[in-house]
DNA sequence: CATGAATGAGTTTTCATTCAT
DNA sequence: GATGAATGAAAACTCATTCAT
């Protein structure tokens, strides 16, 4: 169970020179030399590890959500979390999202990149619908008890995230002068919390 | 004496195959020629009336914020506006932008791609940027009011735009059944209604 | 016989036009439009006057010539000149070629132009051996006399507009600093002199 | 192991393939779809080996001058050259550039073709100065010595290159028949001897 | 596995020229 | 005569992909 880890490590080594490149690039407009230049490999390398560019993107988008992901898990799954209260760790969450997804103009750029591509292309469009489902329904499952039934926790999650994202697309855009995120953030964190 | 607009409508019929082309494919992926196919025209037009690619882009976004503006001037001027208590006031502004906006998955498709242009060119940016402040602006104007101040408007409206965005954005990759649009539309307009 | 006076005057203009454009690109490199709008009208009209680019050009270069003789001409014809001795003539002749001509960057430019596009075109190449030939036939006849035959002038004559165009060749491409035009030609024309 | 030289290899081919097209057409009326053609490749190894066709060019210069310089060490270096007298080594130098240079219709070609470019690109008229001064220099080190100070010398090379160049630039234009250019080489090279 | 040479389809752009008004 | 809209051929350049070594 040796698990290759030359071939994982390389593919890898790709992934996160795409993510590089996308800071500078579409993706369309970044090359596939541009990413072995990043890579620091040879550019046929990346013909053998990926069957084409559209491939590397897919498991870039992978990558990217299982990223995010991760961070997620990480932070709902810190020790202390569980002490919390309900209302403690609803703001937690909220903390979280918005200072470390939401205002992370790096993270919002690769998504609105994704949001686009997926726009033409059906299988990218697949990956990003299942990846906002899950986030939705662990969002749903995090703010629901008590009062809250299921039903409303998952109106609920899906404002809260489009919320979230569209805050996300207006930190690509904006600077911090001109929006006052910080605010805003907080005015729909307490609204939430009182519907709650 | 009147051959004047030829120039003019030459270029709107340009910009408006470009509309046209983007429902199939991205902007970067649309061939000067698949939108002179588009307009019906020989593509050395398209040079003739626009300098270069980007060009065409630029006036295309003005055209289609321009677009927006003119429906929501429409909406806001309609007669009977006027006669409506406040309540009932936002409550169209709401039935508008949620059904002819956010849900027009044609337009947040449109809305989507220039996203991601700006994301690397300054002169979209720019332009996104002015659309969106006069947006948030105009919004806030028709909100505030009674016990609503200035401020409190202005971060109202940027809530509400990017919640709206961002169930653009959604519409664009869910199917109806996937996500309850109207439902969640309903929700947050309520809550909103709520609050003022 | 009016001599259509517009006819010739547009034309004119036109070539007048061209010379400037010289200046900053090659015949090449310069349109038809960049000439028009040097000229002031409209492009179509060069197509009116002209049957196509290469018949601009020809007539240019008649202009060109033309304007170079004229400028001999006077100098040569200048009522003084007969008065003088066959080496202060001489002297003088230098003195305008050397300064007029030679050292005339924007004159030097323009004939290397010429001399260029005659390297691969017949019609250009024919004008640009007429009009040598004639400036070294007119130099031999005014050098010629005395000691001098006239195979030996012809010669010389050579010689020296070899040596101008050599010179005038370097007047585009080095810098005063870089050479010492001035020494060089003074140099050349005493040894003329003596041997004439 | 001896596989590296494929890619120099490749260039010099590309140049080579320029050279000929050069005699047919001026550079900028060859495309780069002809140079391939010439070099049998495809076109795309232009794309790969140079960065642009300017970038062919430059390279194209100073494999050229290269050339030029290679001719002239290998008839300066030859071995009786050392053993002549002053006034047969400057006869030596004479007959080689006399009719290796000045009257290689093919080598003027080239370089008028050179020259006209120099007078729109600063990069290509660098390298013409650069090579010219050498040029220049390296003849008045041969030429100084004795009598002949070094200045003399300096000025007297000038004077030399510029007629050898307006003697190559009739070579381009005129038929052995219009004139006599042995004869005005001869003329010259003999005048040359006696100031020495 | 890795390399880099090679391919060729496709893209934007330029521009002389034509022609209807 | 003058205008400017339109055409279409041709150019430089990009790049994903293939493949021999």
């Amino acid at each position: 169970m040796a698990r290759k880890p030359v071939r994982e490590e390389r593919k890898r080594q790709i992934l996160k020179a795409l993510d590089q490149c996308l800071l500078e690039k579409s993706f369309q407009n970044t090359s596939i030399k541009d990413i072995s230049r990043a890579a620091g490999v040879n550019h046929g390398v990346l013909h053998y590890y990926f069957a084409n560019k559209e491939d590397i993107l897919l498991h870039y988008i992978d990558y990217a959500v299982q990223d995010f992901k991760s961070q997620m898990q990480d932070m709902l799954g810190s020790k202390n979390m569980s002490d919390l209260s309900r209302g403690e760790f609803i703001k937690e969450v909220f903390g979280f999202v918005n200072h470390r997804i939401t205002l992370d103009r790096r993270l919002s750029k690769i998504f609105v990149e994704i949001w686009e591509i997926a726009l033409y292309n059906e299988a990218v469009r697949a990956k990003l619908r299942q990846a906002y489902v899950e986030w939705i329904q662990t969002l749903a499952g995090n703010i629901s008890g008590g009062s809250t039934d299921r039903d409303a926790a998952s109106v609920m999650s899906v404002a809260m995230v489009a919320f979230w994202e569209g805050m996300a697309l207006f930190s690509t855009v904006f600077e911090n002068g001109e929006i006052r995120f910080e605010e805003v953030l907080e005015r729909f964190q307490q609204q939430i919390l009182e519907i709650l």
